[in-house]
DNA sequence: CTGAAAGCGCTTACAG
DNA sequence: CTGAAAGCGCTTACAG
């Protein structure tokens, strides 16, 4: 069977559809309070009243006024009333993440926008890619936009540059990993118990080979991972194979060849712990390629969408990002409102979702 | 094995770790040009123009003011110089998307983030959740915040109230979906052809009862899909059997409990067309729960993170996002440099990949 | 090359 | 209850 259907033929990329005579051409210049008053036969002033919903003014002129507003199409600018006023407010908040596109950054911005939303406050939000860099551009733009505070999830080991800027009176709330070389609050995952509880479930399998593939060793969450990891072994009076030990895999793509090179070795683990959401991923791709999926256990650190649809589904220690991102979000509005209580360090739980990866058992 | 292992015990959630003892505490107010002129000496105007790095100023003024803003700890104040500059330029733009959460948007904005990037842009974004108030409101905060220009995957079925802020200079372009009565230039997915290959993919599979399985239908892409299935069907010969057509399937949830009574019914079909990611999430969900996964032919609209490790992998009908993005952005920056050419719908293709679930062929 | 004056769009602080 | 004046932090347009 080989035809076409009847309907619009398919169209070559970036055709002209439909295309309008008249393109959008900015008229007049935008209306200001000025000439609403002008227009209205009011004060300045009584423009403003009315705009800012004041209850003193007159019904009548009320009226006047936003009759002007309506006719010339009148929009406050808040950039400028933020201006004068004497809080200085910009009703915006910053927000430094990873990488926007990765399903737990965004995860994050959408708590974050939850709560934001309900005080009328917007988000400015710019991704990082692990650049320290970048970290520093991104923060001084968001400054010099004034915004009132500002969520990090930190790329860079030092985030002291900040200090002033918190002096000044610029809340500060950390996500994911904690601020370094400065006093800040945070809100992160017990990354180095969940590393602990995830390996211990392992060996409580029978595995003794248990290869850590972790992100790159500058992450902090990495760090802690990796800690818990040989925090485990040691108890269990295990030996850390260094060869069992896959440190800066920060893609799908580089955890994936790392995996199929580990698992073609001569001496292959019988267990894995993955310690990152998109390393699990490429290991998951490694242990199809290598057809190893169903004698060579897996847990991974953070959730994968459609985890439990694999074959083996896959076990997790899984954090609550939406809880995370909600919890930094309160406490940078509690400052904002004028907390001044004590810098706190928040961790958030994580548990372990048994699916069937982690459940295979040690080769006798 | 049952153990304790070293290192840190896992903490309650909220415990405070490491007090610090001196909170954040504002110092005195942020310094302004007129106190770096004071302390270097020169004019507020010397300041600015070293601020803003221009050439003609002397260098020993220009090291005084240097000096001056690095003990005042001076940050200019973009808020302020935007009001005054003649272009009014906020070097911020607006981006309405659906849900930042979902992969579909969160790709979306890290496109327009990349453009924006370059070009020292600012994105303040917001998520709608198919509600058209909410696109109201968003729009309304964005537009007082005076963003340069606006990036918007729309929800309601209007955007006529645009209509002024357009005129008053401010540069429109949809993603995703078109604008509704309002001329504006939009990239979308060939969605109608893309329906038109995914249902005829599975006709040629000898298919001929095919579901649909549809978003809201309110949702113009939903609406160009169903037309896309509709048309191939028409086109085949194939009865259109109202039992196989399922609207308003907006969740994962939603779809899988659908999808499950479809198929539990006196004549379930032998294939489905998925409209969007999470229907096709939900319906391989239930698909599993059938047990129907490797006799019930599928494919999705919209590519899915994993889609090729599932069992069977998914044929899907992808769209570009990327390419939708960064396209949608480069159009609005050419227009906020004053290109007032034609409005164009602009339609990026979209590829099928087969990879398993939409090559099970009809039974005999 | 440098600076005093005026003003961006609005709100504050004060008189009437 | 209403409005004329001053000023938020900065840049423009103009003299020197």
């Amino acid at each position: 069977m080989n035809f076409d259907p009847a309907g619009p033929a398919p169209m070559s990329p970036l055709a002209p559809r439909d295309p309008v005579p008249a393109p959008p051409v900015p008229g007049p210049g935008r209306a200001t309070m000025r000439d609403v008053a002008a227009l209205a036969g009011v004060s300045l002033k009584t423009v403003s009243r009315v705009v800012n919903g004041a209850a003193t003014v007159d019904a009548d002129m009320a009226a006047r006024v936003r009759r002007a507003v309506a006719q010339l199409n009148y929009r406050p600018d808040m950039t400028a009333s933020n201006l004068r006023r004497g809080d200085r407010r910009s009703f915006m908040i910053g927000l430094m993440l990873e990488d926007v596109s990765n399903p737990y950054s965004s995860a994050i911005y959408r708590a974050v926008e939850d709560v934001a939303r309900e005080r009328g406050v917007g988000l400015l939000a710019g991704s990082l890619d692990e650049d320290p860099d970048r970290e520093r551009d991104l923060a001084a733009s968001l400054v010099a936009r004034r915004v009132d505070g500002l969520i990090i999830a930190p790329a860079g080991r030092d985030q002291s540059y900040l200090r002033d800027e918190q002096h000044m009176g610029t809340p500060l709330v950390f996500v994911d990993r904690p601020a370094a070389l400065l006093p800040a609050d945070s809100v992160v995952a017990d990354n180095r118990p969940g590393a602990v509880v995830a390996v211990r479930h392992l060996i409580d399998h029978g595995h003794r080979r248990i290869a850590f593939l972790g992100d790159l060793t500058s992450i902090a969450t990495a760090q802690e991972r990796y800690a818990g990891y040989r925090d485990t072994l040691r108890f269990a009076g295990l030996p850390e194979d260094p060869s069992l030990v896959l440190h800066d895999l920060h893609t799908a793509e580089a955890a994936e060849a790392a995996v199929i090179r580990l698992l073609s070795g001569p001496e292959p683990p019988s267990a894995l712990f993955s310690g990152q959401n998109l390393i699990t991923v490429g290991t998951v791709r490694a242990l199809r390629a290598c057809g190893a999926q169903h004698r060579t256990a897996l847990v991974g650190f953070d959730d994968v969408p459609l985890a439990d649809m694999l074959d083996p589904p896959v076990t997790v220690v899984a954090q609550d990002v939406v809880k995370i991102g909600t919890l930094a979000a309160r406490i940078l509005f509690r400052r904002m409102d004028g907390d001044s209580s004590d810098v706190q360090a928040h961790v958030v739980p994580v548990s372990l979702i048994p699916r069937g990866s982690g459940e295979i058992p040690a080769p006798e």
